[in-house]
DNA sequence: CGGAGAGTTGACAGCTTTCAACATCAGTGG
DNA sequence: CCACTGATGTTGAAAGCTGTCAACTCTCCG
């Protein structure tokens, strides 16, 4: 395989999503065993700060939650969206390395890492989670690395239609006559622009530019209606 | 804790390095033991292609590899540069997400997953060293999203400094009289540039600048004297 | 109705990229 | 030993994208 050849590249970042609910179903299933703990959040509640001691593990039941690190002058930097099924709170320190906070009504599980230490089951299923996020990381990481405003913005979009968008996209539902969707944000301005690496101002110029060539409708600020995925999904930097 | 206080803020990056060396003794040990195949492997050698089946897990003994994306239109991102001690070749998919090459001369352990999932020793090692490899992501995307690029070549530099550099910088030894350090950066400039999001020429620019300041000496093109790591430090941003 | 917060838009500045030329280095072969 | 050659690195000038600053609009709620 030459150094641009692209043809055989995996569809992770899809088979991700695909794989979400299944192991979703089975995690709860497994936290409940060990007595996890579950515990309700409103938005934008902190479940712990950066530098906090880190103790225990979480499982997302329900919601979104944002993993963030700050900069000391104030820059923000969003790292992570997590999904229900997601796993977080695992640090290599002593205390947490981000800080992390609601975006929505969440449920999360909390659970005691050496209860479920003991468990091989519960081990195999950690390691996956992790992988996962893992590459979810290292598509972020080509995004703030290599990808122009419009991209990012495009890929952030996409990364919230169900089956589609990422390396591996499957293109239009052919049983379908119309390839449009309908997404919630869940994310202000600035939290999009934290999670993108841009301004504020930026996100909302390319939100603008993408309502004008008729790619996207914004019903409300949060709640977009993509008119042709496929168009939107040639924006994203993937293709 | 306040959105801007940063005084508690984790040492997780600091503490993952002091952790590799007795980390690294014990996995290699944990490795043999399930039979590991020993590989070697010469500088710019690809260990798998993104797109390639994942089958084997790979442990880093000796040496230094990168993992990277590419996009279609051949822009690349570095997305890790992996340590002796650190694990690679997880795939959440049936597919590598990544390339994994190395820069330097390389030993490498392969092993079948499914031999080691067994062990819930092995387990536990393989979280630890899951979650201390998604520290380093966060940190890595802070740096690709919100730092400039003064600030990006600082704190790559910084990371190759042993006990330094990252958020908790335990400061100059005060045992010792100057504070000055040599590192090894085993990257040429256009690898440097795709680690840090930035082209060749504005890496080459950034170091030429730290130069003329009196911060650093090149002694060969990658091999770098710092004077003053202090000093060098402060430019990261994260002070 | 009024006020605060969130979002949008415009003008301009600045940082990084792009493009191009040149320098340096290492390896090869005469 | 030295000239040649290709790869790697450096530097300059100009362009372009995104950030900054400021004004304005919109929405939500009291």
């Amino acid at each position: 395989m030459s150094y641009l050849d692209q043809t055989a590249v995996a569809a992770n970042d899809m088979q991700r999503r695909n794989a979400a609910s299944a192991k979703h179903l089975a995690a709860i299933a497994s936290f409940a065993e060990f007595g996890a703990k579950s515990l309700k959040f409103s938005p934008h509640d902190v479940v712990y700060y950066e530098g906090d001691e880190a103790r225990r593990l979480y499982h997302l039941e329900r919601g979104t939650i944002m993993l963030f690190k700050l900069l000391p002058d104030g820059r923000r930097q969003v790292v992570e969206v997590l999904r229900p099924g997601d796993i977080f709170g695992l640090a290599s320190s002593s205390e947490h390395d981000c800080t992390a906070e609601t975006l929505t009504d969440a449920q999360v599980q909390e659970i005691d890492l050496r209860q479920v230490e003991t468990s091989p089951e519960f081990q195999r299923r950690l390691t996956r989670c992790l992988t996962s996020q893992m590459n979810a990381l290292h598509d972020h990481a080509v995004l703030l690395g290599r990808k122009s405003a419009h991209e990012r913005v495009a890929s952030f979009l996409m990364y919230l239609v169900p089956n589609r968008g990422g390396v591996g996209c499957v293109g239009p539902d052919p049983e379908r006559v119309d390839d449009s969707s309908d997404i919630k944000l869940h994310m202000t301005r600035q939290e999009i622009a934290d999670y993108l690496g841009l301004t504020i101002e930026t996100v909302s110029r390319v939100v603008s530019d993408l309502k004008r060539k008729g790619v996207i409708r914004a019903d409300k600020s949060d709640q977009i209606h993509l008119h042709k995925v496929c168009s939107l999904c040639q924006m994203t930097g993937f293709h």
